[in-house]
Formats: C-alpha cells, structure tokens, sequence
RNA sequence: GGGCCGGUAGAUCAGCGGCAGAUCACCCGGUUUGCACCCGGGAGGCCGCGGGUUCGAAUCCCGCCCGGUCCA
C-alpha cells in the first residue's frame, strides 16, 4: 500500500519552505528545512546524538514523560491515566501494542466519546515481536516501552484539528527540548493495522525515529481503501527515545534502567567495555539488524567495520551487558503484566508471560545469576511502582507468581533433562550425533531450549549442530494459517437481517416480564425476526431463550434466540408466521428465571473468587444455562477444598445480605473511571455505552445479561464441581436457586442408592465367599483327620481340594475371558498362565457344572503348543458328546487325562486362537 | 484456539499382544557402626478413563480426561 504525495504535503510545510527530498540511500521521501540528500533515519546515517546529545538538558524517563504531558495539557490536551497493558475491552489483541489501542475500536469507529477530546497519554505499551532483538540493538528494540500519545478524533462536524496542527505540535515539542527544526525529517509512511490504515511521518532527529504521527482516515476492506466518519490523529512519541536522545548514552538502556542498575551493582559484575570503542559501536548500532537471513554475529560485524572499531575487544564485555539489559527489559514486562493479573499458563496473555519469565531465566542461568529473578522483578516493582501505582498494590502476587512459575520451570527444565540425558546416552551407543531436527523436536515437546540440549550432548560427548543451524531449521515450522469457523446457521441468519432495523430489546425494560405483542418483520427457513421481543438472544455466557409464538392463525415453538448485527432472530420449529402479522410471544419463565439466578450468581462468585484467590482472579469464560452454570478464572493453583468451602460461603453470605442489583447505562470512559477495568470480566465489551450490572458493594461489571434485582432471589449457590481445565485456569460448575436445590437432592439420593445396592452386593459376596471357604476348610480338616496311610496320597487330595478351590472363586466371580451360547449349549473358555492338570480338571470341570448343557475350554501354554482342558457336562454328553469324541476329532498328539467328563491334552498349534475355533466347529457340529 | 509428546508401584522410569518389572524410597531380619553402606526377605498396581479389534490388550485402533510443551 502507498500513498501519493498530496497525502503528505501540507500547508504547514508549504508555508515554511519545508522541500520534499528522495532519500538516496532508501529511496524513500522525506520532508526537510535543511540541505540534506539522505533521509537522515540510520541506517541510512548513523546515530548522532550518541556521544553528543542535541538537547538542552537531559531528561531521564519520567522527566521526559510529564515534559511531554505538560507540554501537550499546555496546548488543550487532556492528561488521561495509563491504561492497563492488557486490553480486556477486546479481544483481537493480548497485548497494548500502542497508545491509540486503548481507544479501539469504540472510539475510533465513532460509537463512543473519548474520555477527552484532544487528549494526552503516556502509555506503557508491549511488544513481543522484536523480542530477539532486545539487546544486541542497544535499546532502539523493547518489549516494553512508554509510548507518548497525543490523540484528536475528529468526528463529523466536529474538528479538532489535522495533519497541519499535528506536525505544528511535534516541532513545538521538539523545540521546547532545544531541538532545532533544522534537524527533524519528517520521513513518509504508511501506517496499517487493526483493519485501520492512513498516511504517516516517522519523526526522525539524529539518526533516531522518535516519533510517528498517523492520520488514520481509512477503514481496509477487502484491499480496498475506504474513508472513515472518524478521522483520528495517532501520534505515538517514544518516551525512551527521546530521554535516550537527551543523554547521548550508548544504549537506551542506561537511560531507562540507571537506578535499577545502581541497586545491581552489589548483585551482578556489571562489566563496563572500553568508553570509546563502546561510543563508536552504537554510533552505527542501526546496522545491527538480525534475521533470518543474517546472524547476530554478521551483524555485529558489520556495524564494527562500519565504525572502524576491532570488535574483538568489544564483544566479550557487550555481550554480558546486553544479557544484563535483556534481564531488565524483561523482567520490567514481567512486572506490568503480572500487574494487570495475568496467570502465566500455556495459552494466550498467560503465554506471553511465561515466555518472558523463562527467557529471563535462561538469561540469568547464562551469566551465573539463577537466583536472581524474583528480586530484579520485585526491583521493577518497586521503582516504575513509583509512576505506576498499580505494580506496588499488586507487588505480593508478582512475586508469588513469578516464582510459582520459575518453579514450574525449573521442575520443567530438570525432568526434561534426566530423560534427555537418557536418550542422549542411546543415541552415543548408536549415532553418535544428533541433528537439527532431533533439536527442533525437544524444544517443541519439552521445552529445552536448543542451548540447553546442544551444551548437553557436547558434555556427553556426542557431535552436535551448531545453534545457527537450529535457528534455520526452526524458522518457518509455524507459518500454517488459521482458519476462521463461523457457524453456518447464523450465516444464514446474517442474509436474512441484512436490511432490518435493529430490534428493540424490552428485556432490558423489564427483565421479569414474558409476555409481550409484536410484529413480524421477516420470516423464513426456522426463523423470525420482530420489531420488539422479550426473547433474550445468547451472549456474554448466557443461553438464548426459548418459548413461543402465536398469531391468530398458529403458533410456533421458539427453540433458541440469537442476535446478528443488533437484530434478534428467534429460531422456531413448526409453522412460520406471515411477515406483517401480529405474535404473542411467550418467553419459558421458569427457565429465564433460572438463568438469571445463575448469572446474578456468577458475578457474585466472580467477586468472591478476586477476594479469596486474588486479584489475579479474573472472569475467563461462563456460560448460564438453566441447569447450572459455569464460571472459568485465572489461577495459578488447583483450588483447594477449603478455598472452594470458602468461595461458596462468602457467595450464599452475600445472597442472604440482599443486596440490590443494578444496572444502567454508562459513557465508557464513565464507567471506566468509576469501576475500574476489572469491569471488563466478560471479555469484549459492545460498542458504544457500556452496561454496568452492580451488585452493591461487591462487584461491577460491563454485561449484557439479564439479572435479578436483588442477590436474596438467587437463593442458594451450590458449587457442584471443580476442575482445572488448562493451566492457569480453574473452572467451578455450579447450581443457583431450585436447580441447586435439585441437583443436591438429586445427588443425594443416587448416593443413597448406590450405597444400598453396593452394601447389598457385598453382603452377598462375603455370605458367598464365606461359605465356599468354610466348605473347603471342611474337606481339609476331613482329610487330615483321616488316619492316612500314604502321605503322598493325601498330599495329592489336597492339592485337588486347593484347586477344586481355586477354580471355584474362579467360576464363582466370573473371572474367566469368554462365556457364549453356541446352539443352546453355553461354552466357558479361558487362557490360564499357570498349567497344572489338577488345576485345568478342576476348571473345567467347576465351569460346566450347570443344568443346562454346558462346555469348557480351559488353555495353557505348553513347551510345544498348548495344553487344552476340555469340560463337557452331563446333559451335554446326552446329545452325543464325549472327551472321547474331542480326542477323536482333534487328533491331539499327546493326550495327558482323560475321564467322562474331562479331558487334557497337548496340542501341536501356537495359536490358541485356532484351537478356540476348532472346539467351536466341533460343537456346531453335533 | 491449533500442533506435538506423555499418563505403568510413594518417586523416576523400562516393558509395547500371553504370569506387570527395575531403581530409589518404605517395612522386617541380618551385617556394619566413618555417611549415597552392604546382604537377605517383604509390602506396595483399576498399567488415566471409556469403547473397539482379538481367544487374550499396559501393549494395537478410536474417543474422552489429565499433565507437559510449542505456536497463535
């Protein structure tokens, strides 16, 4: 995308002979006061200021965030508080990337004021992209960073200003710091994101990009561009960059970080590279730009020959200190996002964050710091905690998460090593070397970092690729697109709303009403839309109604309600009413009713989760329905019984305070001032003013659902379930009111049940068992009270008993693997490990013993093939089988016993399987 | 949200169609009384759950659950 040259020509350059110039070593078009050739932007120049600062005075970072502040209140803008650097009013975003993102899309798109009009922010932003190039490009990359935004949104009719005052501003600015406008380029851009685009100036001043002024005008569609009601001025001014280009330090990070650095300097030997070799280096540090196609170290290099500097000398210094800079930057996002009540766990802003705290670790564990984590965070917390309440307030849960989570790492990191370690020490009895692939595959199954497992196999002696190679093979593993599901239903849905008004929601006028009249606006395939409805449509968690229609000549049954686009469509089975025709609508009281005691309850358990878990404990996803609900929140831990005991008292504590609940309609920034942002539990929030559903003095929330008016109807709250459905997020199944109640008696009763028919079954077994042992321990006491005149004989008839025995718990308990019918006869069989002939007869025999006719087929694994016990029972001999007639039929090679009833004999077959088969034929037979 | 890996004794894991194992820890006995002791014996398992294939499944197939991990 570009944009022509009308777009950035301005009467404010016009004026002041500002000339466009073509930058000859980029190409690219810049406009200057000065004679200049190139664009002035390293690296197509090198960095100036390093070594010799252009400003007046030098500013450190808070310094220069009220300079800009103050500056901008001075020409009309508001100063607005940071924002939180997790955006949880939408959803397309983890993170807040750039100022202008605490105004999407609901300022931008028109549907809502901004809390002011022009305003100023200095907000904390994050950025996990150039997360590898933080460090080696001595400052100029960071994944966390204040961005100074000045904003105008310029709405129909009512301007603010444009591109003329903004570019004015940013050179007063500038001059205000003893710039001179001599020295600034403003570069041409384009700017695109978030489905937004425009034209835009990259400030730049010595070599650095300090800020970017965007004039987005443009909504993209489809590649094509189209103009927006909303024009919104998007200036983004990089605080750090700025104070950097006050100090002329050789890194920003100097800069940012001193006071922390100075409290580091008892901890970490912070090494300190020759000044003027150093200087030189960052001069041309632009030149420093990794990628896939270039190495650190190639890059290192050029920038070195550039400078005219022997890097050799340099790098064993930097290369420490760009560890010790890395650690600062990250445990710096660390501290803000954590702050903002982020869980680290494997998905989502959960992700990111555990990414961050791993990253570090590694870092530290490199430069021999391991135990260093959790103070260099609470050292953020405690200095940004000065201009940032909200990381002091949040400083015990930082920190107990930070090291919840190192443990999970370190737990992660060991058991991924002791089994690496064994499958190293397989592959140094055969290959000898490990490959890139093999690499990839460990990072990506458990997480050991390519340097962990290439020092590893080196320390075992095995030949390993180097870490370029891994990084290469890496590169481009991931780059599968992800389709988007959108469900066909409410596709159809969208073509029928297309061209009607939206639907006017009398569930917001009385949420306790059911019955209502309206007229048909559109009717077709199973669905109706009506100027008005009672019908609640599914959103924010909660089902859609159900009920129904009737007009004079029918009636419909509505199954479910959805909203597309703010029209309502009630889906019904059965006939259609006409469009134009008069309805009663009846809404399914009952089970409205049920659903809003569960979602009054869910806000209550939202507020009581924060107060016992913490105020990391935010709303991941619900869902209401009639018979229960579900609530999913972040947390770190498994809940515990008395946590969950806990959670459930203080919700039924608040049910029976009465408290009221309210909810009215709010401007956002209102509304945002007043609650806070742990409004956002639901997630994205609509367009426009927010719906803010209080439960006095214990929660506040932007919601769309319908709800009691007083927590006392909700009645009782029952916690039916917990479980742990990712890491990081516990999910509590729960019942409010009559379904509670029915789910507890409910409960209750099939406990009872099952006890009874369990305490009856073993009532049965032990009166069963009891007597088979009582009956053996008889025949043995018989025996042995004979006068005996063989002591093997008598052994011999114990041995049969213990079978007789053994084989009777067998058939008793049914332990054997097969019982069918084959033609009225029932057929056991059995494979049994232990071979003995006793023990088979007693078997096969027990297995047959029924009035019915009945066979056995009792196997074992003999030297040469299998031993088979054959059982035939009476009444099934009388049909005409016999042990005889087995042996006739299966030609067995050795036969080991054989009575009217049972037979043993060894069979030449490996498979028992065949034998089975074979046995079955024979009895089909008869 | 998606991909990959895993779930066997208290712990770590082997086994991968036919009697469920090793090491450590545990218990008992002996030996020793300079320290991951040694020797002998023992206890401890719904082989994650459910379904399928098979005469037979920890083992093969499918689904689910749980854990890990990478990516968005």
């Amino acid at each position: 995308m570009e944009f022509g040259e009308e777009h950035y020509r301005i009467e404010y350059f016009e004026s002041l002979g500002y000339r466009r110039v073509r930058c000859k070593s980029c190409g690219k078009y810049f406009w200057t006061l000065a004679e200049r050739e190139v664009c002035g932007e390293a690296p197509c120049e090198p960095y100036s200021f390093i070594g010799s600062p252009p400003t007046s005075k030098s500013y450190t970072v808070p310094e220069m965030r009220s300079e800009f502040l103050n500056f901008f209140e001075g020409k009309g803008h508001k100063i607005i508080a940071p924002y939180p650097v997790v955006p949880r009013w939408r959803k397309d975003l983890y993170l807040v990337s750039a100022s202008i993102v605490d105004f999407q899309p609901h300022v931008t798109s028109g549907s809502t004021e901004p809390p002011a009009n022009p305003l100023v922010i200095s907000q904390p932003c994050i950025r996990m992209v150039d997360i590898d190039k933080v460090g080696p490009t001595l400052g100029r990359h960071l994944t966390v960073f204040e961005m100074g935004g000045a904003h105008a949104f310029n709405f129909p009719g009512r301007e603010v200003y444009w591109k003329d005052r903004t570019t004015e501003l940013c050179v007063e600015f500038m001059e205000r710091l003893g710039l001179k406008r001599e020295d600034i380029v403003f570069k041409e851009g384009v700017w695109a994101g978030g489905g937004n685009a425009g034209p835009c100036y990259e400030v730049i001043h010595s070599g650095l990009e300090v800020a970017t002024l965007v004039f987005m005008n443009y909504r993209t569609l489809n590649d094509r561009l189209e103009e927006l009601p909303v024009r919104t001025v998007d200036t983004g001014y990089g605080i750090e960059r700025y104070s950097w280009l006050s100090q002329g330090t050789p890194t920003a990070f100097e800069v940012i970080y001193r006071p922390v650095l100075q409290k580091l300097e008892g901890i970490f030997d912070i090494p300190e590279p020759p000044q003027e070799l150093y200087t030189r280096y960052a001069q041309y540090s632009a030149w420093i730009q990794p990628s896939a196609g270039l190495p650190l170290r190639e890059a290192r290099l050029r920038a070195a020959s550039l400078a005219g500097i022997n890097m050799e000398k340099l790098l064993p210094g930097l290369e420490k200190l760009e560890q010790i800079y890395k650690a600062l930057d990250h445990t710096k996002s660390i501290a803000f996002i954590l702050a903002d009540g982020v869980v680290p766990s494997n998905s989502k802003v959960g992700y990111l964050a555990r990414l961050l705290i791993r990253r570090v670790q590694r870092i530290l564990e490199q430069i021999g710091r391991k135990q260093a984590l959790p103070e260099l965070v609470a050292l953020q917390v405690e200095y940004w905690g000065r201009d940032f309440p909200r990381l002091r307030e949040s400083r015990d849960e930082i920190l107990e998460l930070t090291s919840f989570e190192l443990n999970k790492f370190s737990e992660s990191v060991s058991r991924g090593l002791s089994q690496l370690e064994r499958e190293l020490s397989e592959i140094r009895k055969t290959k000898g070397v490990i490959d890139a692939e093999y690499i990839a595959k460990v990072y990506e199954e458990r997480g050991l970092t390519p340097d962990m497992v290439i020092s590893t196999a080196l320390k075992m002696g095995l030949e390993a690729p180097s870490i370029e190679e891994v990084d290469e093979k890496m590169i481009g593993r991931h780059l599968e697109a992800v389709r988007e599901k959108s469900e066909e239903r409410l596709h159809a849905a969208a073509k029928l709303v297309a061209d009607l008004p939206r639907t006017e929601k009398l569930y917001y006028v009385d949420p306790y009403a059911w019955a209502f009249e309206a007229t048909v606006l559109a009717s077709a395939s199973g669905m109706v839309v009506l100027d008005k409805t009672f019908f609640y449509p599914e959103g924010g968690g909660q089902v859609g109604d159900t009920g129904v229609l009737k007009w004079r000549a029918g009636e419909t049954r509505v199954t479910d309600t959805q909203i597309v686009d703010g029209v309502i469509v009630h889906f019904v089975e059965g006939t259609q009413p006409p469009v134009g025709e008069r309805v009663w609508g009846e809404v399914d009281y009952g089970r409205r009713l049920s659903i809003m005691r569960h979602h009054t309850a869910t806000h209550i358990l939202i507020g009581t989760a924060r107060r016992v878990l913490g105020r990391h404990a935010w709303q991941m996803g619900a869902r209401k329905e009639e018979e229960f609900a579900r609530l999913d929140i972040s947390h770190h831990k498994p809940l515990t019984k008395a946590e969950v005991a806990e959670i459930e008292r203080q919700a039924n504590e608040v049910v029976s305070k009465r408290l009221p609940v309210s909810t009215q309609w709010l401007p956002r920034s209102l509304a945002e001032e007043r609650y806070g942002f742990t409004l956002y539990q639901g997630g994205e929030a609509p367009l426009g003013e927010v719906r803010v559903v209080e439960i006095e003095g214990w929660d506040a929330e932007a919601c769309g659902g319908t709800h009691c008016v007083n927590t006392a109807e909700v009645g009782f709250i029952k916690i039916i379930r917990v479980e742990r459905i990712q890491d990081g997020v516990v999910r509590l199944i729960y019942a409010a009111g009559p379904a509670a109640r029915r789910h507890v008696s409910e409960t209750l009763s099939s406990l009872e049940e099952r006890l009874e028919k369990q305490e009856e079954e073993l009532r049965q077994l032990k009166l069963g068992y009891s007597r088979l042992i009582e009956a053996f321990q008889n025949s043995i006491l018989k025996e042995l009270e004979r006068p005996a005149a063989d002591q093997a004989q008598r052994l011999e008839k114990v041995e049969r008993l213990l079978s007789e025995l053994a084989a009777k718990i067998w058939s008793y308990s049914k332990s054997y693997q097969k019982e069918e019918t084959v033609r009225n006869i029932r057929l056991i069989f059995d494979f049994r490990p232990v071979v003995d002939d006793t023990y088979f007869a007693s078997l096969a025999r027990e297995a047959v013993k029924h009035n019915a006719p009945a066979a056995a087929l009792i196997t074992g694994r003999a030297a040469a093939g299998v031993v088979a016990a054959v059982g035939i029972n009476r009444p099934l001999s009388k049909q005409g089988l016999s042990p005889s007639l087995v042996v006739e039929r299966l030609h067995p090679p050795k036969l080991r016993y054989m009575d009217e009833e049972v037979v043993i004999m060894e069979l030449e077959i490996k498979d028992v399987r065949s034998v089975y088969n074979d046995f079955k034929r024979l009895i089909e037979s008869l």
